[in-house]
DNA sequence: TGGAGGGTTGACGTAGCGTCAAGGTCAAGC
DNA sequence: GCTTGACCTTGACGCTACGTCAACCCTCCA
């Protein structure tokens, strides 16, 4: 007769396994010796190698009392089923393996490689950190709510950074992000351009209405905005008393395709 | 200000996952409102999305805040942990898959293809079911002992099929493991026949000692054997009369490389 | 004003054991 | 006979990433 330690180094398995094995009602409990010691035959030893078979090819041991006791065709089926099961997780894995490979630290995470170009053209035209990252911020919204037009609107907003007004603009902003004070004359500048963008834009028709309206993330982007910086708030009200509602959404009409949020 | 399950939308996950971030302190957690909701700005959704984004791509929870705080380099080094990580346990699953296509329900479970294949040829010879299957049990005990060896013995053992004595013997002993009484004169044959085929393999010499003794291996075929029919022991007190020890182990020599354990 | 549809904490369940904790038992050497 | 080390016992928590009640509170709308 075995004790519980002889009976799992005969199967190669930890003690400790043989008494999950137990307590799962996947091998039966033998008898007790007079101190209360399992004492194993030969047959237990001949079961647990069965299970650990089952077990070392990825069956879950809840299926395995049933498949060692199945006939031949549901054995068959239940081992179809189990590889199934195993090319579902391998390939999620898999697709993992290929997320992965696309994460790059900084501007590249969580944004398609597009926005993280964007970003960085944002960067060499002046912009400054805090800048970029605000903006990234806001575009890691933009990206999570419509990731199939976020793309579209790329190339559209690198042209405008070939607009001296919007360079300005972006300068302007990260200095007033930049400083430790509030500086009235900066926010003006910053407020005027953004008008006369707008009234472009509105002039020359570029402005028609979203198909799919964006529902609430123009407020989340306000949102995000002021608690990055609570000055965007003076900006906001500054677009207002010049006509426009403000920042992210314009007022006479909604938010068009081509002009995606600007922080 | 957001609900928790308006968070949880934006960022395409549960409520409950985003309360579990808290709990392991992932998220932090934001104000409450009078009421005891719990209150989350914009920036909240923004770290929530990295979070997805990194556990998506298969990044364990415990990592990620280091990751998100890591420079470059160090989140560089990070993916590619993760990905060896993950590649590891795709190769587990994969030589799961390989394992559970070799699966075979009866006979195959656990045992190499020849020996499937001895059995069946046992079969065929006459052995019945009874006997066959105390046979397999035995040699999945020698299969995990001897993994390297049993492969070598199995040509051997179909060989000595050849022989009438050796069939007429697995006849013997069948007929005794099928009946529901102790018929001595058949167990007085079985043990005759083992006896002279002990004593020619004696004579030709065939009898070596085993390099590598197996140790308790034949102490627990014994074992085996008595578990699944009792009158076994009648047979190994036969053998002991007859000047052998018995059954698995002859006495006079140790167990030979080419005469591996008969049940 | 009542009901639907939010929110709150707390706790258990999942798979397959690893790893203490706090003891009792056994075999061997002195 | 005593110690020592290796083994056995049960019980319980830990791990991963949440899912799923339970029991109760809050808000909004017809």
């Amino acid at each position: 007769m075995l004790t519980i330690g002889q009976l799992a180094s005969y199967a190669g398995v930890t003690v400790r396994a043989v008494r999950h094995y137990h307590q799962i009602g996947l091998l039966p409990e033998p008898e007790r010796d007079s101190s209360g010691y399992r004492r194993y035959g030969a047959t237990a030893v001949v079961s647990l190698i069965k299970i650990r078979t089952l077990a070392d090819a990825g069956v879950p041991l809840a299926q395995i009392s049933r498949m060692l006791e199945a006939d031949a065709a549901t054995f068959a089926e239940a081992v179809r089923r189990i590889d199934r099961q195993l090319r579902d997780e391998i390939d999620r894995l898999q697709a993992s393996r290929t997320q992965i490979a696309q994460l790059t630290a900084g501007n590249g995470l969580a944004l398609p490689p597009e926005v993280a170009a964007y970003l960085d053209r944002l960067r060499e035209v002046g912009a400054s950190k805090r800048m970029v990252a605000a903006e990234r911020d806001g575009w890691i919204l933009v990206a999570a709510r419509r990731p199939d037009r976020v793309v579209e609107w790329m190339p559209v907003k690198l042209a405008q950074l070939e607009d001296p007004q919007v360079v300005r603009l972006y300068r302007v902003l990260s200095e007033i992000f930049d400083s430790d004070t509030t500086q009235e004359d900066l926010l003006v500048e910053a407020a005027d351009i953004m008008v006369a963008l707008a009234e472009q834009a509105y002039r020359s028709g570029d402005m028609v209405a979203e198909e799919e309206p964006l529902d609430d993330l123009p407020d989340l982007l306000d949102a995000l905005a002021a608690e990055h910086d609570p000055r965007t708030d003076r900006l906001r009200a500054l677009m207002r008393e010049r006509g426009w509602s403000g920042w992210n959404r314009m007022e006479r009409l909604p938010e068009p395709p081509d002009r995606p949020p600007v922080s």
